[in-house]
DNA sequence: CAGGATCCGTCCGGATACTG
DNA sequence: CAGTATCCGGACGGATCCTG
């Protein structure tokens, strides 16, 4: 059984928020159900690098955070959709103002990333 | 030598924003900075949980991509300061947000976590 | 197609000790 | 105090196979 080592600080904003959604992942993931993308299949192809099994286990821990809410459709194949609840929807202002903040130093992290590849030959 | 297994697409905002702060520290850490706590023995007592090795390195990091810029005083003892750089400060009104959102969220995760726990007795 | 189980190499991070 | 190096157990994640 798994055991947390840092109880969350439910007093702490940062705190319960990184619980929930402080992975590379979380956003990404939000972002595309929030645009339509609905079904791990083509979630898996929508996010660059990510595998099914990771996506697999960021759609549990988000589901049972209760930013997602799973649908399964008894069809053949079998269907499965995810749709954001009320809160996950409440994450989307945050979500695209990290996407906006993310557009604006852009530049700037390629600069210093490139200046850095260089140093390392030196 | 370590090579990054995705290329950052400087052409997503979430994948650039995802390289530099995705990690449970980072916005902790930028909070504590802007408040005032600039030393790394500071940093670790302030932070809940985090220890003297992963704060290293996520300041580092930080610093490598331009959001924290390090001062070292030569004095007995060494004193060393982490300050925001202009980067750093523009990612400040996401981290209150984030932070706000937190807390907004708190009790709802509180509930959720707890009927989960209650679940695994039956 | 969704997703769980298994095998297995890699990396992360805690503990500790050492240097300036 | 700040930072690095080493050891080492445990977690993570890729590949693969299997079921409904």
């Amino acid at each position: 059984m798994y055991q947390r080592k840092i109880p969350i600080d439910y007093d702490c904003g940062l705190s319960v928020a990184m619980e929930v959604v402080g992975s590379k992942w979380k956003f990404c993931i939000l972002d595309e159900i929030s645009k339509g993308i609905k079904r791990p299949k083509d979630l898996v192809n929508a996010i660059n690098g990510i595998t099914k099994r990771v996506l697999q286990k960021q759609l549990r821990e988000l589901e049972l955070h209760g930013l997602l809410e799973k649908t399964i459709y008894t069809e053949i194949p079998l269907r499965v959709e995810y749709n954001l609840t009320v809160s996950g929807k409440s994450l989307l202002p945050l979500v695209s103002a990290i996407d906006q903040w993310g557009m604006g130093f852009s530049s700037r992290l390629k600069t210093i990333l490139e200046t850095e590849a260089t140093m390392n030959y030196l």
